[in-house]
DNA sequence: ATTTTAAATGCAACAACGTTGCATTTAAAA
DNA sequence: TTTTAAATGCAACGTTGTTGCATTTAAAAT
């Protein structure tokens, strides 16, 4: 389980040719391994390194899109791993973020139908959308 | 033009049962009063109050329904009046939230088609889209 | 295997945000 | 005009996010 998450945080530093510090792999195969999109202040709890390093780090790795904000929302930050839709340069997301009123669970959702948002006289260039509800655990 | 928004606070007050003070009044006309949804730090330098009472004002009209949290991305906190559909003790809005990625304004739109999302094993309770693209103004 | 070097880290410091407690002021009711 | 409950200003605190700089480290060069 864990050793899947180290791997896989390996890997896709590998694949975007950033050195593989200890805090690198700690922090993706952490997210990776939640059940979630994981919120910041867990994140910090999960490593030893300074606050500073978590920030810098969390900032290379959205830049180079191997992770994302699932929510910014008051206080707490979720993030989560991007899915093969995004590259090296660009984000691509076609999920929308949900999180349950009951246990507080961010999580990255596919919409079953397809949606079109229309807008008089506005170009359209990206479209976010965040969903509050109940999950299937907590009915 | 200042007058009406500065009724237009007065009237809000007294229909929520709410103390005129100066703050409140200068605080919903400002945000009444401006072009597009205000961010915060033009919020403060446009009243002489001091921080804390704008942060518990802010609160107690999001709380009474009389305006509401247009964008919260980064570092900047967007604030709009609501419209009539908003009660004194239920946000009810049917608009989405534009930034456009030019002139950076934030506005609440309304779609021209009505959408429907609809998810797997989650049930729904509020939906909040923010789309980013470029202002009529911009084109 | 060792040296080199560019990048990542830790530490200190700072600004801003958001909140709480408490004394003072003020709007509105009595 | 007096009363009183609410709103405000001030001080203080914790958290977030960021920057500069010295030190450490990963990975390339030798």
């Amino acid at each position: 389980m864990e050793e899947v998450s180290i791997q896989f945080a390996k890997d896709v530093l590998k694949s975007r040719g950033l050195k593989q510090t200890s805090t690198r792999v700690a922090l993706i195969s952490n997210i990776h391994n939640y059940a979630a999109a994981m919120p910041y202040t867990a994140l910090q709890k999960s490593l030893e390194a300074d606050r500073t390093t978590i920030y810098r780090t969390l900032n290379t790795l959205m830049d180079e899109c191997i992770i994302h904000k699932a929510k910014e929302k008051g206080n707490e930050t979720y993030y989560a791993v991007c899915g093969n839709e995004c590259t090296s340069h660009k984000h691509s997301h076609n999920h929308i973020h949900f999180q349950c009123t009951v246990c507080k669970k961010v999580t990255c959702e596919t919409l079953i139908n397809e949606i079109h948002l229309e807008l008089a006289k506005h170009h359209i260039e990206s479209v976010e959308i965040n969903v509050n509800g109940v999950c299937d655990e907590c009915r």
